[in-house]
DNA sequence: CTTGCATCCGTACTATGGTACGGTGATTAA
DNA sequence: TTAATCACCGTACCATAGTACGGATGCAAG
């Protein structure tokens, strides 16, 4: 096999060339230096490197966040305490998100009940909410 | 009271003044004509239509979506059929973004076991996972 | 040797829902 | 009357995570 280019370093990393240029832009991974002559060599490091990004992106971290993950990795300061702190303030902020989810559906399900108890004039609850003007706490639960 | 200018408006839908603008450019509400001597009057179906569109977004209707809506209601071609189907559509948009959060949660909280499960040396799991380069499937479930 | 794909690089654009700014003119309360 | 507030308008900017584009060059296969 030959050099890794960036073409190569993006299939064997799972991701796309411009998202390897975009995490240079971004400062997460460092960029080759250019050689005089041809392409620039990816390293194993950097590829492991992304496959990782791309790891613990799945787990719902920004790439602000992954970031400063990377800084403390570059700096061999990351403790088992810290890690799991980061997880665990993660889950809350996924909890908190699952939370509004639900309640949008609650209030979801209460609207296409309504939809359902049609009335025999054939007059929608859209149609009532619209031209009623729904009042502040209307369907704001 | 006097008239309705856009600052009362805004105060009376419970938005910003920016935001009754930024409808009016997209088309969402129409902007009342410009007067020759003061400044633009906000009638009070206007009013209605802005709280109608809170209370829709509040159902995680993004503004594209509430922008064909309100082209419905505008023609008078709106039935309960066509809402319930687009609410159930919302509904299940919602289960799957809550699916999403749920299986990154599940992936969290085994990370976070594997942090309290500290080594011996002092080694956390994400030095690990960062210097081994985890594999496609490492973490992806 | 030439064709065609790959790399390089900067910049601009995508969607989302607004928010902010800057300068000018109208209005209103003291 | 004058100062403070509000309205008007276009444009630019925020975060997010890339994606697309265009032109120049490199490299490898036929």
């Amino acid at each position: 096999m030959g050099v890794t280019t960036i073409g190569k370093a993006a299939r064997r990393a799972g991701v796309h060339v411009e998202t390897i240029r975009f995490y240079e832009r971004r400062g997460l991974i460092a960029q080759p230096p250019a050689r005089a002559v041809g392409f620039r060599h990816y390293a194993e490091e950097t590829i492991a490197r992304i496959r990782f990004i791309k790891s613990i992106k799945q787990l719902g971290f920004r790439l602000s966040e992954i970031s400063t993950l990377l800084g403390y990795l570059d700096n061999d300061d990351v403790d088992c305490a810290a890690a799991e702190h980061l997880a665990e303030n993660k889950i809350m902020e996924i909890d908190e998100k699952i939370l509004a989810l639900k309640t949008m559906k609650t209030a979801l399900l209460a609207f296409s009940d309504q939809c359902a108890a049609q009335k025999p004039d054939g007059m929608c609850i859209v149609n009532e909410l619209y031209q009623a003007g729904p009042s502040e706490e209307a369907l704001s639960s």
